[in-house]
DNA sequence: GTGGCAAAATTGTCCGACAGTCCGATTATC
DNA sequence: GATAATCGGACTGTCGGACAATTTTGCCAC
């Protein structure tokens, strides 16, 4: 705590291996579009070439940006080229690595309530009908799926999944994905005890889809408002939490 | 658009390749803390003897967890070891996939209300002393700074990181994260043609900043609302905007 | 232009090698 | 006895070459 800071004299080099090196200068270059989406990479050998390194160095590179989402191949090609990261996948390596730093119930659902009810609000003023289509029919999912609690819990994902695509905004869209990762091992343990849990989100999809059918923001704001309280106040019942921790206990 | 959508009865069985999937074994045991942070990994050699491969197999493996920051090196270490991802490596990686995605000003703008405000709410509620401390010094920055339009930017970004870091909530900040990356090319325009946005911008942050110390939290929640709301009103002014999308015109 | 086919190119994986460096043990020094 | 210098082993980063499987390409016939 109370050791001195002193600004030290020199930065640690920190010598970048090669194919970081190559990754980065590849990364670069697409997100300054000198790449564009959709072209393809040159092949192994030809930047193995290029960069004067060996393959096995570019492969390792390409590694980096492949796992970035910034470079895929469409199904059954072999050529590598300039991909646009998917949120998807880019949400999966926030929720794993906020589950890794153990997050509690309380943090996730702060989060919700700051992300949700806004992405209900814009829904509501924006939604294609298509996306409305995709909501309603993961109320209607969950309505059908009541009694299986995984298939429950995956429509109430899908549900504000489709919300937040409906928002038509990509920020909130890729802040909200991580959260439902999140949410999932929680919900699966309160929607099995909390009887009345499984009414009350079927009540409250309801009135939001409807307030995002007829464009009502303020109401789709409110509902989405209480419906997400209404999930501390299960977590609260609940109560006979083991620990803070959403993730679900690691053998030793 | 109209095309059919036909649930497919059977999914494409994507062949991973042995570095995929070795990678994802490696890092299930990790999520699943069956690896824990800190723990060494073996070396690679011994990697490949236990899985049966190549040592090149493994390490193509090896870049993918590396990049995902789920393994990493303690500096000037040689072994890898188990790490937990970093908020700011994980949020980059978003932020280049919003930046990817030519997100609007509005986009960033709309996910920066929902989240700033409820951060500095929290923030006034929970911040350490530490977490104040780098919160003021941040806006001391901005002030120190206002010339040089660089500086003054990273000071802004600072600030928003500050807020978010003292929020203690992991799940915001990491959301926040993202943001600031987005903000700073929007913001370093915006500061160069609005005259008075900078004298805006140190009014607001020096209420915050107050509030946060005092812990009034609705003050720091409606402070920080302005704030967010005199950036729209910066972006307006600003208004000889080329196009929609932050991202800084790339070269043909 | 389309279809089909063989050749060339490319990827995934393996093997072996070597310099540079980190680590641990051993030995030398105060 | 504690600390400092030294040495060998273990690893990583990188290289070169090799080979099967599969994709891409160029070419020819229709």
């Amino acid at each position: 705590m109370g050791q001195e800071i002193v600004a030290d004299l020199f930065a640690p080099l920190d010598d970048h291996p090669a194919y970081r090196q190559i990754a980065n200068v590849i990364e670069q270059r697409i997100v300054a579009r000198s790449l564009r989406t959709g072209d393809p990479l040159p092949s192994e050998m030809d930047l193995a070439r290029q960069f004067g390194v060996n393959r096995s160095t570019i492969r390792e590179a390409i590694r980096e940006l492949e796992t970035h989402g910034l470079l895929g191949r469409v199904r059954g090609e072999k050529r590598l080229r300039v991909t646009r990261p998917e949120p998807r996948r880019v949400s999966s390596g926030v929720s794993r690595a906020l589950a890794l730093h153990d997050v509690t119930f309380l943090e996730l659902w702060e989060a919700m309530m700051a992300i949700e009810p806004v992405a209900a609000q814009y829904a509501a003023a924006r939604r294609t009908p298509a996306q409305l289509q995709t909501l309603v029919r993961a109320g209607a999912r969950f309505k059908r799926e009541v009694a299986d609690t995984t298939q429950a819990v995956a429509a109430v994902v899908d549900f504000f999944t489709a919300v937040a695509a409906a928002s038509g905004n990509q920020v909130l869209e890729i802040s909200q994905a991580p959260l439902n990762l999140l949410l999932a091992p929680a919900l699966t343990r309160m929607i099995d005890r909390v009887p009345q849990a499984r009414a009350r989100i079927h009540a409250a999809q309801d009135k939001i889809a409807d307030a995002i059918k007829f464009r009502r923001s303020e109401q789709a704001r409110t509902w989405m408002e209480k419906h997400i309280r209404d999930f501390k106040r299960g977590h609260e019942l609940e109560s006979i939490h083991t620990g803070d921790s959403i993730h679900t206990e690691g053998e030793r």
